[in-house]
DNA sequence: GCCGTTTTCGGCCCGACTGTTTTCAGTCG
């Protein structure tokens, strides 16, 4: 039962409840708790067994403490199992359907006695909701034109698909004389890995000018609502966006706001209110005087707060750096100066050695690492033993046509089903920098699963473990690893951890990468590139570790050449 | 259901938009 799991437990019965009109803030109690428990690192399954007390965790106490006891060693949670009797699953789907919330669906099942998506659609077609007390025709029709989302909705975009439309708008409206400012705002601003919908928030004289140049972008499909400062349009790719429009006096305090996320803000208002202020989308108040607003740091200094970068504002480090006096400078792309996983035409990359090189040169790189796959990936063209020995041969001629960057001879070795690794040891010893990674055999069982985790961070050739839990984002979860356990070992053993910038691994997540860097593991930022363009990636990578609260310090490569070469063993 | 150095009971962030209302509830972020 990993973190995940729990927490997922504890929102479907968040789901459930809401449905049930249970109070609202026990409701959001079960929430946060889902929220604690996957954004830790530690497994509270682990933590159980070891009988700690899980009330030291905010948000969790006597009562949840032995939920989760429950939950971990039964396997199921009672309340919930009971809850679902009562309420079928077609029940909860309807909550999908946007703008449809607890309260209606309460009236569907309740009232209507209405159990699923088909059951309410046909109840909306023969015109049974406008009947009813409290909804009219044109919440019938609202249902009847969303419904067929429900099945999409909830789906999310990766973080560079959002950057990308988000930017696209943002530099659209800018084009507009009469708005000042425009930014993406949001969880995208927060450099999220995925994005559910897109916000951008505007500053202008003109709000209804603005939101004409956002129905008209070429990117927007149909437009779902528009008010006076507010308006919701639907892109092609199915994303909805939000722009809001507020005047220039208030783009601080708006853009904090917006960006959330949810949590960092209700911490931010409660601190505002203990100071005898209000906070809200147009500035800091005292009473009916705004004493802050244009400037997110005017913003913040009124609630003395420092500015607090948005890939932190997730209320999970950002008030403990506050209580311990010092923001990090969190680490930037610009203070990377090597990349150590990338592959050439040798397996499945299409540069070549020289290619790649080069374009890692023009990005101002200092130092790379060649690392083709191993003979087990075999769908890659993975090299064997006398294959990689001919490669590294054609590396070391690759160095004399190039200077200004160093070329590792490298391997991104496979850790085998069985626990042993793909390639034996007097191959691996000659390698410059050695990979070691998990590719098939990730269903395994958790004890399978660390035992090749663990023989790899022992062996003494390998520098560090690649994409380390093997997930891609919204496709597949990740191995079934203890995570705390195999840090613990990478600690002990001198062995480095990557966070894979593929905006489809970015693998150490943010959660892991915090609990990597606190136990003093260097942390390398990779881009596993697969052609001259693959180096695009990283910018998600290092999205990732500032979400992680990494400085340059915490990631290894940005360091010197020449530094870097000592951690090498 | 959680929390607390004004509180162990009574709070728990705040506002825009929509629809169905004649002043507000529901949903959303």
């Amino acid at each position: 039962m990993n973190n995940e799991k729990i927490g997922a437990i504890f929102d479907e019965l968040a789901d459930l409840l809401e449905i049930s009109e249970a109070n609202p803030f026990r409701v959001r109690a079960y929430r946060n708790a889902s929220r604690t428990i996957s954004s830790t690192a530690d497994s509270f399954a682990t933590m159980v067994k070891d009988g700690i007390d899980l009330t030291q965790f905010q948000g969790i106490g006597k009562d949840l403490a032995r939920q989760i006891v429950e939950v971990v060693e039964t396997n199921k949670h009672s309340q919930l199992v009971e809850l679902k009797q009562q309420i079928p699953q077609g029940v909860v789907d309807m909550l999908r359907i946007p703008g449809v919330g607890p309260k209606k669906v309460a009236i569907f099942f309740n009232k209507l006695h209405l159990k699923s998506l088909d059951q309410l659609k046909a109840a909306a077609e023969a015109g049974q909701l406008a009947a009813f007390k409290g909804f009219g025709k044109k919440t019938e029709q609202s249902i009847l034109q969303n419904i067929d989302m429900a099945a999409e909705a909830g789906k999310r975009i990766s973080i560079a698909a959002a950057r990308t439309a988000a930017d696209a708008i943002v530099n659209d409206l800018l084009k507009l004389d009469s708005v000042a400012h425009a930014s993406v705002a949001g969880s995208c601003r927060r450099r999220k890995e995925t994005c559910g919908d897109l916000d951008v928030l505007a500053t202008s004289s003109d709000p209804e000018a603005a939101m004409d140049r956002l129905a008209a972008n070429e990117l927007v499909d149909s437009v779902l609502l528009r008010g006076g400062t507010k308006q919701r349009v639907r892109l092609k790719s199915g994303v909805e966006l939000d722009l809001r429009v507020v005047p220039d006096e208030s783009y601080g305090a708006a853009l904090q706001y917006f960006t959330g996320s949810k949590e960092h803000n209700v911490v931010v208002r409660q601190r505002a209110k203990d100071l005898g202020l209000k906070v809200n989308e147009y500035g800091v108040f005292r009473g009916e005087e705004r004493i802050a607003g244009a400037t997110e740091e005017d913003v913040y200094a009124a609630m003395d707060l420092p500015w607090i970068p948005p890939e932190l504002r997730e209320n999970r480090l950002e008030f403990s750096y506050v209580d311990s006096g010092k923001i990090p400078r969190l680490v930037e792309s610009g203070d990377i100066k090597g990349d150590l996983h990338m592959h050439t035409t040798a397996s499945d990359g299409a540069g070549t050695i020289l290619e790649m090189a080069e374009a890692a040169k023009q990005r101002g790189l200092k130092y790379i690492a060649i690392t083709e796959h191993s003979k087990r990936v075999s769908m890659a063209n993975g090299l064997d033993a006398d294959r990689l020995r001919t490669h590294w041969a054609e590396i070391r001629e690759v160095r004399k046509k190039i200077s200004g960057i160093e070329i590792l001879c490298g391997i991104e070795c496979d850790i085998l089903e069985d626990a042993t690794m793909d390639l034996d040891d007097n191959v691996l010893e000659e390698a410059d920098w050695v990979i070691a990674v998990l590719h098939y055999g990730l269903q395994q069982p958790r004890e399978q699963i660390m035992k090749r985790l663990l023989t790899a961070i022992k062996n003494p050739n390998v520098n560090i473990i690649g994409h380390p839990t093997g997930r891609m984002i919204g496709k597949r979860e990740g191995a079934d690893i203890d995570i705390t356990e195999m840090l613990k070992a990478a600690a002990d053993n001198g062995v480095m951890m990557e966070i894979n910038a593929h905006y489809k691994r970015l693998d150490l997540n943010e959660v892991n990468a915090t609990a990597a860097r606190d136990m003093g593991i260097p942390i390398v930022i990779s881009t596993d590139s697969h052609s001259v363009n693959g180096f695009d990636v990283l910018t998600y990578g290092v999205d990732q570790a500032r979400r992680a609260g990494l400085t340059k310090d915490d990631v290894a490569n940005t360091k010197t050449w020449a530094q870097f070469k000592k951690l090498l063993h």
